[in-house]
DNA sequence: TATGAATGAGTCTTCATTCAT
DNA sequence: CATGAATGAAGACTCATTCAT
């Protein structure tokens, strides 16, 4: 009745706060010094209640990785199903993936960035649930591979190896992501303004990987945002 | 005199000391896992000893970092006297760039990747040496703006915003660098085939940001290490 | 009527269940890393439960330490309704009860050695369940206690305070027994042949107890279990 | 000088206070419930002092282990060289033994009856330790063997496998020990007079193992204590 | 009757750091 | 200059137990 539903909810609603509380920790001050304890205090609950909601530590890490893959994936498929000019749609989805980073900079921070997961996993007996989140992640990936194939099906991409070029791609913006967040006060790099180079980063890897003569000059989209 | 002399050199050579035993157990275990306990255990000697030259332990990441940055730096300002051509010498720095972070992984994570060397620095009453590392990193950073000049002055590269597109070059690079060391494991993420992915990477970067015309098919480069 | 009987019925039902999985984990990892969690997961209901049934950890030891005794009593009393002859019966006895600890170690251990329940019992409020255990350990030590005194009214064994010859009889074999089971690798003491030891321990107290004369080679019985 | 003098002594001290505290409070409630914690709050020393002379908390069960055997070899080696008839020096060390462990409850049930050291041994990756108590124990357990052996030599003993009859006497004056300790209070056990059952089981022993008539009787020794 | 949720005290251990010497 | 001794805070994690439902 009303009262396991609202039981439940609250349950529901403690986990969040869980991952809440770890994804900003983990912003704020890294994977590696993330604790128990600080989670715990942040949520105000005992540190051992925790251990009803997750198993350990990296538990919690991998809850909060899938959850952002499973996000942004949700919306670069969105995305991707209201356009149909390949190289239109090609820079929307990289404009997204900017984007949704550096609105949600500690998530992405965690998923992306988050030094050495591998390595607690590799340590860890149970691997199975190190493969859940890579999984996702592949998921994410696909989306940019599959628009990437479809710029080289309609010609606006030179021909080429799919994979190839989608980790080139991606690997680009990722990098031109991770350090708008982790750098991103104006004493620690002088970086020009944004939006622009955010434009001219998109236009870049179009050129890079346009088939020739395919460009038509594209609006700048950077400032828009997705989802 | 003498004896001051040698007095000097003894305290240089155990500064010394303390440095490539953090730098060791870094390339070890990653910077994480560093403590001041072990590095004393390497160097032999007791863990106080080390704060009579570092005041903690940030204390020697920033000389760590540093280091780093001056390494890389003169890697590519020996590359950039050699090289005339104002395309190739680019082409060989970014390069080279990729290789020297491939090569010392742990150095450049901890270097461009460490989360928050911000944070620990507000928190530091002496905001002071944290603007080091940074300007030996804009130092590092104006090799690659210099080349970015170069080829526009001469022509090969579209004329634009030095800074403008510096700064896209410089992200994309550190994507693709800090991914291929994060990710490394065949299980993380399917790559292709590393020398293959830089070679296209740095065709793709090229191709995006010189001027019309002006490439001429230069050979791959990338399992060509550099310094 | 029949609905209150199936209750009482599926109560003791539940409460057999917890001992019996206690029991059982204890013979796997001893008595030290017994937890309340484990019992439960066995059982496969909630760690409170078990609160509805005992009235805390020490309370479900107690019932196993007097089952562990009744059996023993129960064997060995078995034993004494068959056998005629005294110094035949004392044998048999001493026998089956070093078997009986060799069979069930980690009972024996939990029964006989347990450090210091008393301690437990001092600070409990409720000094009355140590009691009980403590009266089941008599009983048992009283079959003992009857067949030397059947040896001595049979002029088998040397006249003599009872109480005296049983207590110096028991415990040497509490002693075989326990170091038996608690060094039982040959890296902890290079034991000779176990079953030889116990032959020879059962012909040496024996014939340091009986009267005069009343010897007469008894086959070994150590490799016979009892019961 | 007089200072390192000191600062030796004061190790020394404090050395020995986190072994007496421990030795105290594994009689007090066992082994498995011994914590760093407790120690530490017992010497009124931080818990993170005790690593700085024990590794961990088995190296303090080592360290006392051996403090015991050391001791109570050096006393039975002490009392054989005095003694020369090898009957009565036979009864002088089995009394010694007991009579040390009544003496010192506390050390003898840490070394002769702390369940399992065993088992932490295994899991120990450095296992050499685990050996040094081991060979400790033997030399103790030599001395008894030494003098079973000269009473065989000297004909007061019936011959035999001189550890086959060694392992028998001593598993019985354990049982007495242990028991006596263990079971001390007198609502555990309704022990007859503690002098008058160790004597009684000192003559039962060795009538049970000498050859026939050598005994000639020797008078009671038990209430002399040894060293 | 049974339990899910929660907790606080407890476990061993590591660490950066301080200070008297 | 160097260090040995000491510590307090923190680390992840387990446990017996309570209580509202």
């Amino acid at each position: 009745m009303g009262i396991a539903e609202r039981r439940a909810r609250e349950k529901q609603a403690l986990r969040r706060a869980i991952i809440d509380a770890a994804t900003a920790l983990i912003v704020e001050s890294g994977y590696p010094s993330l604790s128990l304890r600080k989670i715990a205090e942040r949520i105000e609950h005992a540190p051992s209640t925790i251990y009803l909601y997750f198993r350990d530590k990296l538990d919690i890490l991998t809850a909060i990785t899938q959850e952002v893959f499973d996000e942004l994936t949700q919306r670069l498929e969105a995305l991707a199903a209201t356009e149909t000019d390949a190289l239109t749609g090609l820079r929307k989805g990289l404009n997204c993936y900017i984007r949704f980073g550096l609105e949600h900079p500690q998530h992405y921070v965690v998923t992306f960035s988050t030094p050495y997961p591998t390595e607690d996993c590799n340590a860890d007996p149970d691997a199975e649930r190190c493969k859940a989140p890579a999984e996702s992640g592949l998921r994410c990936f696909d989306c940019l591979r599959r628009a990437i194939q479809r710029g080289m099906d309609q010609g606006q991409l030179a021909p080429g190896d799919i994979d190839l070029v989608s980790q080139a791609v991606w690997t680009s913006i990722h990098g031109l992501t991770i350090l708008l967040i982790t750098m991103s006060s104006k004493e620690a790099f002088p970086w020009v303004p944004r939006d622009q180079l955010i434009d001219y980063q998109l236009d870049m890897l179009i050129r890079g990987i346009a088939a020739p003569g395919a460009i038509t000059s594209s609006p700048p989209l950077s400032s828009i945002s997705c989802g």
